[in-house]
DNA sequence: CTGAAAGCGCTTACAG
DNA sequence: CTGAAAGCGCTTACAG
């Protein structure tokens, strides 16, 4: 004999709840609510009485349950390092919006999950390879290939602007070597010769792919490259802004750059500001373009010429790939690794013709 | 006897595979694994075998099973509508990074849903609430009661910004109307008189309050309210472009305005964009405010003044409350609803002093 | 102190 | 066609 349960409310409906409100086994309500064979099992009368307990009862399959028995939990993870003042940034939001996209379009969940450092919250990442996702992206990982491979074996992941190639990991990145050598080739076609490069971080990869690409178009146009033109700066604003204001202070009275192609959308932004400091307009007197179109390079007044990094796309991309090795989608014959989609340059404000009169770095005005 | 399995390298390990591999009982395993009484239980050369053998195996607790004992997927859901282009904004990315760092603290994980229309997809929150996150964090929610209602009883959620009050949910908001009213008096401290306001959609609770700050400011201040002055627009850049550049297309000759108060930092960015097609530059020949301090309000040259929200301690604040409700930490007695934030004024480069001469606004070049 | 059993909620495969 | 049973992986409560 059955125990009377205590029906707390706060406690979700099973589907012995159900068919004890319908009259009839669980395994009937099953049969009903999952709507399989449905007509030949289970009179028409019987059916209705069951849907009618589910809705009154708010019944919905218990997610857990039905995870353990199929092994899938129908949710993916996405991991990024958050930055300096521990905040998700542009790049972050628009890569998330293409997994989001993606994810709910094939009836996926996605939990996010935010790093302070690669390398040392890898742990943290493993303890969560527990069943609770099926699988992994990760955003723009600097762990080397040693620390990728500890992932567990059993969770599937992919990487977006993976610094290191992982053995067996599909990278999923864009050409950024073309989109760095595409707008310098813009900014001379504008007349711009003197071009100063903020650049990322040295030793990132796409960072380096930047600055190659800057060489490559100066060479091809026969600009002579000068190294004091090239400076490095974290990826965000902040940092942009004192690169390009700690250049003006060691250079003042030198010619000025007619344009500043910055490595990122977030450092464009940073040296505008420090541009304005000086009294130094953009586009009038120097042009700055920016890498990413992200929101802020729309956010920017002058808005930002940039390069387009089809961020919104590779989110997509990475979990349609994910979904794929996950098996919950139809398996096509695997890509090739990295796979790297095209850029393009968006022209906005912030870039202009070269001034009529070249122009001297003034003096900088004490903060 | 056990069936010899099939060790398909895909499939997790179990507890019953870590048993077997130390020569004990999954139990045994479970026991040092949870590392409780283990001392007395087992020997300490038993357990290392067991410690061996699930690093070996790279085993971890499935989370499925565990969360059909303990009922809890240790798992939050937030929930917000993105915008026009289906894209994430950045007021939703600063309420996230809030939520994601209380859920991390208490090691929460987070599910992110995306949502189109607050009344219709409901439904899509509803078939979420089957155990697969333990409670539910609602961005600025516009469904009224009934709807919210009627989400399943045995999933608590709180709301952010919600349009309506909902009877035992809990609401964080911030003090809105103090806010605008506090940089309206900013403005009129600056010597502005003549102040416009780019209000946010009518009927939305929160460009309510702020329109009422407006005119509270105004009345104080004994300057005469003008309704020519007071438009409205949908919560992004393009549409404040638009509503900055309609009013001023209509108003051509008009005595120009000293300063725009914008309802939010995208309005006030197209509103930037809209004046400087017309030559008028900021702050010079007129001041701009915005609402929220989001990340867009740094990256806009000039920065803008705005009022600050303390978005990031609202997520974070929203979580708290949630995770009390759900009891996954103590339960303090139950906050009021709605809990109120304070705000404040940030200064930035966007509002300056009233300018010597009233200008009048300009004819309108063709685009 | 140790192991076998029961049960979380569901579905699949198997007897009646 | 229908119901009882077994099992997903884990932990808790109970016999030995």
């Amino acid at each position: 004999m059955p125990r009377p349960r205590k029906p707390k409310s706060s406690r979700a409906a099973t589907l012995a709840d159900v068919g004890r409100a319908a009259g009839v086994s669980a395994m009937a309500a099953s049969a009903v609510l999952n709507s399989v064979k449905t007509s030949s099992r289970i009179s028409a009368e019987t059916r209705e009485r069951i849907l009618a307990a589910a809705a009154e009862l708010q019944y919905r399959p218990n997610a857990a349950a039905r995870a353990l028995l199929h092994r899938r939990m129908n949710t993916i993870g996405v991991a990024a390092v958050v930055d300096d003042k521990n905040e998700l940034n542009h790049y972050f939001l628009a890569l998330l919006n293409g997994v989001l996209t993606a994810a709910t379009h094939h009836e996926q969940n996605t939990t996010v999950f935010a790093l302070h450092d690669w390398s040392n919250d890898t742990r943290r990442l493993d303890s969560v390879c527990d069943g609770r996702i099926d699988g992994l992206i990760l955003f723009a990982p600097t762990f080397d290939a040693e620390v990728g491979r500890k992932l567990p074996a059993h969770t599937p992941y992919v990487t977006i602007h993976a610094n290191h190639a992982v053995e067996g990991v599909v990278n999923i990145e864009s050409d950024e070597e073309n989109g760095a050598f595409m707008m310098v080739e813009h900014l001379l076609a504008q007349g711009h010769r003197r071009i100063m490069h903020i650049a990322g971080p040295e030793g990132f990869t796409g960072a380096d792919r930047r600055v190659t690409g800057y060489r490559r178009a100066l060479k091809k146009h026969k600009v002579r490259f000068e190294r004091s033109l090239v400076v490095h700066s974290l990826f965000d604003d902040t940092h942009g802004h004192e690169a390009m204001r700690g250049w003006l202070q060691h250079h003042a009275g030198e010619p000025l750059p007619h344009a500043v192609f910055c490595a990122n959308d977030a450092i464009a932004i940073g040296c505008i500001e420090a541009l304005a400091e000086c009294g130094l307009r953009v586009p009038d007197d120097i042009s700055v373009a920016g890498f990413d179109d992200t929101l802020a390079s729309r956010a920017s007044v002058p808005q930002l010429t940039t390069v387009r990094q089809p961020l919104v796309q590779m989110g997509r991309q990475a979990t349609q790939i994910l979904l794929e090795r996950i098996g919950t989608i139809p398996n096509v014959p695997p890509p090739p690794s990295p796979v790297v989609l095209p850029v393009e340059v968006v022209e906005r404000a912030s870039v202009g013709p070269r001034p009529a009169v070249d122009r001297i770095v003034p003096a900088l005005k004490r903060r």
